[in-house]
DNA sequence: TAATTATATTCGATTATTCTAATATAGTTA
DNA sequence: TAACTATATTAGAATAATCGAATATAATTA
């Protein structure tokens, strides 16, 4: 029996994942995700918020349409974004958290580095 | 003041984030985390159980090593590695049920609409 | 010190992402 | 139905990620 890990039953659930990860790796997507948080948002609402063209905030929302972790509902002229699974925000939190806490470490290490130069 | 999401204290925050999420975007990274949930692993270990050349994962680990994600220790000729935050398999775990999830939706989905068509 | 083992790095080609500009679509209002 | 508003899509250029092949490095053993 074949037990590498990227073989078989778990070679196509790590390329979902990784899916899922990557429709979270921009910047932009992120800051969508966040708004995502209060509820369903019109993308009327999102431009304002954004650094970013309104053809490009309409493709990153693609992106996380099609990788499915949010869902898109018109109403009238608008189109109201809202996540699929409240997971997400768990996944952004922990992530959240540690990129946090790396910083922190970094600019404790450059303090330390500092006080040692002065 | 300017409240866009993308800019001022966020901004910097949400690219960190990203380069975190970026770093969990590829199928082999995920595989080399779920290898290091059993705790230190030396790349020896990996190789045979990953489906991709030595010079390739070599690649990976450093895309890893540079997101913070990993560490690195030297023994003797061999580099073990270890996860520098076990939170990141709570993002593992939490990331993998959304797509299970997905998945078990996506083929509900599929039998029903099969269902019909017979 | 030469050969060997384990791992990392570099290079170049390929493929994927991202962005801007232009255009298309779908609903609404005059 | 024409103009308008909100959003999506397409095309193409620029940038980044990925991979294989070759080579480099560092520790070990003969």
């Amino acid at each position: 029996m074949d037990t590498r890990v990227e073989q078989g039953r778990s070679a196509r659930a790590y390329r979902f994942q990784a899916k899922t990860a990557k429709a979270l790796a921009h910047p932009t997507r992120i800051a969508i995700l966040e708004m995502l948080r209060r509820g369903e948002v019109c993308v009327c609402e999102m431009e304002p918020e954004l650094t970013a063209s309104q053809a490009n905030i309409s493709q990153h929302l693609a992106v996380l349409r099609d990788s499915n972790l949010v869902v898109a509902r018109r109403d009238g002229v608008r189109m109201m974004y809202r996540v699929t699974d409240k997971r997400v925000f768990q996944v952004l939190d922990v992530m959240g958290s540690i990129t946090h806490d790396q910083l922190d470490a970094a600019r404790q290490a450059l303090a330390a580095l500092e006080s040692v130069a002065a």
